[in-house]
DNA sequence: CGGGCCCGTTCTGCATACAAGGAGAATCGC
DNA sequence: GCGATTCTCCTTGTATGCAGAACGGGCCCG
């Protein structure tokens, strides 16, 4: 046990919440487990209440589920869920690309998003890892910034809901993509929607800016089909371990049955 | 058929949410007031450590803020915010409808939709109060069915984070829309919309479908801007307390694309 | 007379003790 | 031997006590 008290974490409930969060999405919990309290306090080294607090914000994040008699336990996500929540970013993004194009966005605003194009551009050829990382971070930013231009907060908190299921986020896949050769180009495919998103954007072309958005989600979901059929690059994804083996099936579209609870 | 035992539920937990979501709503807290633990627990008459859950939970919900230095305030929403969430509302819905066209639904499947439908025609044109009642639970079932018809969790769990802001939701409009005798066309439009939404997701027309359903939820957008006219029909709309007064500057009207002053 | 510092009040964050309810095992009855 | 029942342990829900930090007021000093 640790004893000796931390103070390199300011609160305890921010402390259980980002290590459980890593270790849930590092896979030390199997899907579908049971989160019971006292064996958390333990491995946490927080007492009850401020983990009670953590779990409840990663239910809310969509990692845990709530049991009906009290309890948690690891959600399990399925294939066709990951390409659905994919598939509902790239909504979400084509309409934060067309709030941005149909509110008027003046170039001054535009700006950073033209540098980060730019600056992807500059790193997007070379193959060490730092410029790999700058790539990441870079895609990162262009798609936090897009949601800002959107001028829309309820868009910001949709987007933010899904993303918080890691192989959601527009960072998730990029990097699988980048390590394989043979996905070079569609680096360069992304970059350049990227290019055309701006261009209809600057243009208040709305229709276009969104099309061009979901398109640009559906490269992860080309990603995703790779990462699936490879199943060595999967283990390198974040929350790879909650996602059931159970078969792929061509295109989303299989059982997504919600939780009673959410509906009704 | 409306559960009334909500109330009665048996945890604090609930209690404290249930109790304070309806004071917050019902306009017991100013916009913007600090809602400190002590007043709240006497106040509600459950401890601290529920009372802190419910308190987390509601800011997931988007009604509380944290502030910086721990504690919390209830939130302000601004007029183009509202606005601003119908319209992502009207985005989600109409990713639900498309969904639900392309994955391809049964017949059998879209009959509960048609039977709201109908159930709906047999009562929108009676002006008893319990009609009313009637045509906005039929109206809520109805968006209720089309988002789980969607198959995707993830967009069930996006309308739910938006829903969950009163205001936004399909049902906070429904009940002035059909007080005012001028409005009782509105009605007769909406019951269309949804029939042709059914239809064209009956012929997997998905792109239909998704326009039909975003313009569908514009007549909230109108009806917002009835309600901000009128504004005694404001006072009867839970969190109507939470908005600000800044002029609203008539803008979200019929045009798709909305002036850059609305968002300034 | 004004500003800064110090002290006290009050708030949140945290831990623990206690209670109630359910799941599961062991036992008793048939 | 099998089923039902009861008992026990375990788990979560709840209350309260305590500590640290922030804010405000008052006092002292310049």
């Amino acid at each position: 046990m640790t004893a000796t008290r931390t103070k390199s974490d300011k609160t305890q409930i921010a402390r259980a919440l980002f290590t459980l969060r890593d270790q849930i999405l590092g896979g030390e919990f199997a899907a579908g487990e049971r989160m019971s309290e006292l064996p958390l306090v333990e491995r946490l080294g927080v007492s009850r209440t401020p983990l009670r607090l953590a779990l409840a914000t990663l239910e809310h994040e969509g990692l845990l589920e709530k049991l009906p008699h009290g309890g948690y336990t690891v959600r399990e996500f399925t294939q066709a869920e990951i390409a659905d929540a994919i598939e509902v970013r790239g909504v979400l993004e084509g309409s934060a690309a067309r709030f941005a194009a149909e509110r008027g966005i003046s170039r001054r605003e535009l700006q950073p998003l033209n540098d980060l194009n730019d600056q992807m551009a500059a790193v997007m050829h070379l193959s060490d890892y730092d410029s790999f990382a700058q790539y990441v971070d870079v895609n990162r930013r262009f798609h936090l910034r897009l949601l800002r231009l959107s001028r829309s907060t309820q868009l910001q908190r949709a987007w933010a809901a899904i993303v918080a299921l890691p192989f959601a986020s527009p960072s998730a896949l990029v990097l699988t993509e980048i390590e394989l050769n043979a996905s070079r180009q569609v680096v360069r495919l992304g970059h350049s929607q990227h290019v055309s998103l701006v261009e209809a954007i600057t243009l208040r072309q709305g229709t276009r800016a969104e099309s061009v958005a979901r398109e640009h989600a559906r490269i992860s979901l080309a990603n995703l089909e790779v990462v699936l059929r490879e199943r060595e690059l999967l283990k390198r994804i974040p929350g790879a371990s909650l996602v059931s083996s159970a078969g792929f099936e061509e295109a989303h579209g299989a059982d997504a049955s919600a939780p009673a609870a959410l509906i009704e």
